[in-house]
DNA sequence: TCCCGGATTGCAAACGCTTGCGTTTACCGT
DNA sequence: ACGGTAAACGCAAGCGTTTGCAATCCGGGA
């Protein structure tokens, strides 16, 4: 059986109590105890259960990662890993525990999500995604759960804490910087706009078209449900229309190389035929001929702002729901091309 | 506060300890009570305490995953995402929960495992991947801890659990499927041989070649200790070759998306020129122009299986450590050619 | 000298569940 | 009719912490 908290107190010569207050360090335990008390952890390379110590203060240091259901295309996405990978780093610190949630479909989330908190396996939520009316969302709220959102709000916007980029200013960003190069005709590749970012991304665009006094061209903006496969007949209408973009912007890395793909059926090489710029700046960009100009969100960023921001909720439950924007930058690569 | 078995048991008219039991079906409590208690149960809506529960049974039910650490540049794979998918919907489902374990380097992944250890957070490890005098399988089997490795044990083998692709014959198939197009000149194309499933890989390609009489050339063997850059030298000095291959196989979809850049900057087209083959299905092999013939490994189903081993032996301690072989299947695509 | 207050520390009751063992009841064989 | 047995269930002692409150000690002021 392990070191528990009562060998510590006997071999420091205190009550177990007055261990567990120097846990915490607790103001009312002298500093001289307290020393005491700690080398006596040391020496037996005491640690606190886990399970006794969450029992006893009534919570679970574990907070749950919702994933997209595996229906969706996107799933394959190196995003989430990254995310992941973020909250899992931040929670090791703070010896919290993650687990991830998924499900075949949103009835299979829902359940795992309804018993995990119903036998308080979970502190809260964090969803790795955002989309237009979320059941998983709705069902946080009605529940009055703790959940943060790495994207932005749609439902119940003002109440709920999440992690975003500033997506319309990247979106704007990136129009700016193909302007720069000397495009005018620029169009806009992006997925389902149901999906926040890819909204806020086009909205960006627009938004910078407009300040260009370039036209808003409802040809030049396309989107596709999924990851296009061979020959996706609204790419294909674009890029063989007499007046084809000469830059597109697309939404997220993995349709920029379906997009490549779908370039190259048809005779255009890049970027001497057409520029891409996309987002999200993960393998993908970094692998493809040329590779991608793209815009880096910092994805484990995302996940370690979301983890930090739930352990704070969780540790003082009556603080503000707070936004927090995280930074993107531009990295610059080979498929961009000056334009004369 | 949440409903308690207390209730539960109140409203059946049973004690507590009854209700414990007939959640476990227990077989000496009569069946009409348990059907009694269920109704309870249902009615009040009760789920057992996740941290009593384990408080009282020694244990944690949670399970950890090992990530391979950040530095290495194979980390983005969507691999891992679909392999915690796996391991998470089969966790889902048995009512446990899995924590991932990632760190920037070795000791801070070891430090991690070890308080988990220590606090019985976790009952054992499932880790992600495969590599030869990993520290953190030493960490392990010095514990005498539950783990299960994903991919082939290199360290203490006999007493491992693992889980993998059969990789030597999927290497031989990949080599064979080559050979049945009439290609003769096939090069291998790996990562770094110190990842088990490379090295195996590898291993099969060079079997299939000596069955089929071809000799094994140091030239057509080359192994990558990362994703390559622009210009690996190694890399373009066998494409480059006067005598170059007219096929390679490729241990990963990741790096076959590198090769093809590489193609495309020495001017070779594929499958004219160069055929190629590679490994996992991701998405990359769909991405790619041309697509990717792969062989797809059941990333998820690895998943699945670890987690299922993985809960067989925390339930049964005394299991043994049993090797669980995952199919493996041809995807054709379009990257391989018929050579006359 | 006595009382009071603050600083430290210990007591013991939770937290919600599991489980070994004892108790009860009913039934069987003799 | 009675001891014996097995089936079905309840008792209560944990599991290892946390935490409100009581207890103790000490110094200082009256």
């Amino acid at each position: 059986m392990a070191v528990t908290i009562k060998d510590v107190a006997a071999l420091a010569g205190v009550s177990p109590s007055t261990v567990s207050r120097t846990c915490k360090d607790n103001p009312s335990i002298s500093e001289e105890t307290k020393e005491r008390v700690r080398r006596a952890m040391a020496q037996l390379g005491y640690e606190p259960n886990f399970q006794a110590s969450n029992l006893a203060s009534q919570n679970s240091r574990t907070i749950g990662i919702i994933l997209p259901t595996s229906a969706r295309d996107a799933y394959e996405n190196p995003f989430y890993l990254e995310a992941i990978r973020g909250i899992s780093q931040f929670c090791n610190h703070r010896q919290y525990i993650n687990t991830v949630i998924t499900g075949k479909d949103e009835d299979e989330v829902l359940q795992a999500m309804r018993t995990m908190t119903r036998s308080g396996q979970v502190d809260g939520f964090i969803v790795l995604y955002s989309k237009q009316q979320d059941p998983v969302i709705d069902y946080l709220c009605n529940e009055g759960l703790l959940y943060v959102l790495i994207g932005k709000a749609y439902q119940f916007a003002n109440q709920t804490i999440y992690i975003d980029n500033d997506n319309l200013l990247a979106g704007q960003e990136a129009t700016e910087y193909l302007c720069q190069l000397g495009h005018r005709k620029i169009a806009y590749l992006g997925s389902d706009s149901s999906l926040m970012f890819s909204a806020d991304r086009k909205s960006g665009y627009q938004t910078a078209l407009l300040r260009h006094g370039l036209p808003l061209r409802e040809d030049y903006c396309v989107e596709v449900p999924s990851i296009p496969r061979d020959g996706d007949l609204l790419i294909h209408r674009l890029l063989q229309s007499d007046d084809r973009p000469t830059a597109i912007i697309v939404s997220d890395d993995i349709l920029a190389v379906a997009l490549e793909r779908s370039c190259i059926a048809v005779g255009l090489s890049i970027p001497e035929d057409l520029s891409i710029i996309s987002f999200n700046n993960s393998l993908f960009a970094r692998l493809t001929s040329p590779q991608l100009t793209s815009i880096d969100i910092n994805s484990c960023q995302l996940g370690i702002e979301a983890a930090s921001q739930m352990i704070n909720h969780i540790e003082n439950p009556n603080l503000l729901a707070t936004k927090i924007i995280v930074p993107h930058y531009l990295i610059e690569r080979d498929s961009c091309r000056q334009i004369s």
